[in-house]
RNA sequence: CGGAGCGUAGCGCAGCUUGGCUAGCGCGCCUGCUUUGGGAGCAGGAGGUCGCGAGUUCAAAUCUCGCCGCUCCGACCA
């Protein structure tokens, strides 16, 4: 009874796992928490005998490393022998399908379909519109050999698909009853990057880019309006990140577009994260692709068009916006596993407790649960183990717990532990899920409140930059000499204008203060 | 792209300054027994092209040159 088919999937998962490390060394994955250190969380102290204890660099004394401790130690990803590129783990990949799965309900649940096209871009098709070559032309690869011969013609590998989605789309746009063709793919895409980071800054990512025409701009803008308010009530209600939604300026804005829409998040160490861009793209793929469509009044006209995507980084975003020291601490409606339950027994008591456990697995068998019957590992191995991975509900069960008829419930986010009655574990336990999922929100949304700021000038900017960094709410007149000046002296970039139920008014522009100019988003970003 | 550092067993490191026997240590892994409510104990065991390529030398993990990769800190980007 002790085996069951995604429990082999969860060892096969950490094969090759280690976490421990000798006294003595310095810069290091996992650092050894010294000599008596008690471990110490929530008021519960232990390992007080002499041992060594995997830790996670603290967040406070180096974040970067917290941030890289916690992709490796809780299995979301690892380097590949590819510069710039990782590869994405089970538990990393798990977590990136329940995001595919979230978002591609509700594209479509707007008309949006799903569709594939190849990676390969011939240089001639690439190079037709000339703002958009010329922004992503030094992180292209090209192919230029194949079959032992040089190509006759280069083939870049995307780095995004607008011009080969264009191509496709004129020969099969002809009349306004062709309109709108709404299309998305999922897929990876390949920017050559100067300095990488894991899921944040890659060399080939995986993301969504969808890709629409209207018969004008009315429709097309509300479109690419509609997909950012897609994007945010995804990314505020199922990973429990409350963005900012805005407008980018002309320098952050996506090239080849006319207005890029963005949803950005802020991360715990007072970094701005993009989260997702929808762009309007007007007519001018469409000009230089020939996607024309034969309007009711018998005129050929232009179709206009948004592209909109979010990629793998929201999985950095999840980690940076609610990780603790300990490790990932995943939303319960994003979590692979909601719910683990911890078996602990001994010899004489076994098969009582893994029988309970496996009748536990059968009541909640409407949320993702899992049983870790593993005989090679400590209960409290496991609880490390769990927390590290950032599941959300833990569910502790011993004989103890069978003699009164109880199992100990353990919230991931907040490490109360509860008792609960065996006969209400079922509606407490998805009541607590939901709690959990309320409350990481709440909490992320309270840390964005209090650093959040405002700034009169480049002066009160800069110190915030250099201080505990944030969101800094300061005027812009609009002007890109501003805005470069601002970034130049500060660090700071727009990371949108703000608009809706997040517009901050007006205020004096941080450089040149001109008076009466709206209110934008300063930050450091990633 | 600049500055700094690193690359030796699956992971973390020592050894390198001053070249020399069989390259060590901890964790992990394997076997056995005892264990199991916050990363268990004992015993035995397996595991290495010392990042890659040249060079110097009787002899290179160690010295020289080149290349590759990674990390951290700054400038550019989903």
């Amino acid at each position: 009874m002790t085996s069951r088919t995604d429990c082999s999937r969860y060892r096969a998962e950490r094969a090759g796992s280690t976490r421990c490390r000798n006294e003595g060394g310095t810069a290091a994955f996992f650092v050894l928490r010294g000599r008596r250190a008690p471990f110490v969380w929530k008021g519960v102290s232990t390992l007080s005998k002499e041992s060594y204890v995997e830790r996670i660099t603290p967040q406070d004394e180096n974040f970067s490393r917290w941030y890289t401790d916690v992709v490796r130690g809780a299995e979301l990803a690892d380097y590949a022998p590819v510069r710039g590129c990782i590869v994405v783990r089970p538990h990393g990949y798990a977590i990136w399908e329940n995001i595919q799965g979230g978002l591609d309900a509700r594209f479509k649940e707007t008309g949006v379909q799903n569709a594939y096209f190849p990676m390969l871009i011939p240089e001639s098709i690439f190079a037709k519109e000339a703002e958009h070559i010329e922004g992503f032309a030094p992180e292209v690869p090209w192919v230029t050999h194949a079959g032992g011969e040089e190509l006759q013609e280069r083939l870049g590998i995307r780095p995004s698909s607008e011009t080969i989605i264009g191509t496709m789309f004129a020969k099969w746009v002809e009349s306004y009853r062709d309109l709108p063709l709404l299309i998305n793919q999922w897929c990876s895409v390949m920017r050559w990057e100067k300095a990488t980071y894991p899921f944040l800054r890659t060399s080939e990512f995986l993301w969504q880019e969808g890709h629409t025409c209207h018969r004008d701009e009315e429709e097309a803008r509300k479109r690419a309006e509609m997909m950012i308010e897609v994007y945010r009530d995804f990314i505020e209600e199922t990973l429990a990140i409350p963005v900012a939604v805005g407008l980018k300026s002309e320098s952050e804005k996506f090239a080849g577009a006319i207005d890029t829409f963005t949803v950005e998040a802020l991360m715990q160490d007072g970094r701005a994260l993009q989260a997702g861009t929808s762009h309007y793209l007007g007519d001018g793929f469409a000009e230089v692709l020939g996607i024309e469509y034969l309007d009711e009044d018998g005129h050929l006209k232009p179709v206009h068009q948004t592209s909109w995507g979010v990629s793998h980084r929201l999985i950095g975003g999840l980690i940076m916006v609610h990780g603790d020291n300990r490790g990932l601490v995943l939303p319960p409606a994003i979590a692979p596993v909601q719910v683990v339950v911890v078996p602990i027994y001994r010899d004489d008591t076994r098969d009582a407790v893994l029988g309970a456990c496996e009748q536990l697995e059968q009541e909640l068998a409407d949320l993702r649960v899992h049983v870790d019957d593993r005989e090679e590992h400590t209960p409290g191995w496991k609880f490390n183990e769990w927390e590290l991975r950032g599941t959300p509900l833990r569910v502790e069960l011993g004989p103890r717990d069978l003699e009164n008829d109880q199992v100990m419930l353990v919230r991931r986010d907040t490490g109360d532990k509860t008792p609960i009655p065996r006969a209400e574990l079922v509606t407490t336990a998805s009541e607590t899920l939901d709690a959990i999922q309320k409350d990481m929100y709440g909490k992320a949304r309270k840390f964005r409140e209090d650093n959040t700021h405002r700034a009169e000038s480049v002066d009160e900017l800069d110190a915030l930059m250099k201080g505990e960094r944030g969101f800094v709410l300061g005027g812009w007149c609009g002007s890109s000499e501003c805005e470069a000046k601002i970034k130049a002296e500060t660090g700071a970039t727009i990371r949108c204008l703000p608009f809706g139920e997040h517009k901050y008014g007006s205020g004096t522009c941080l450089s040149c203060s001109k008076q009466n100019v709206p209110a934008v988003i300063f930050a450091r970003a990633y």
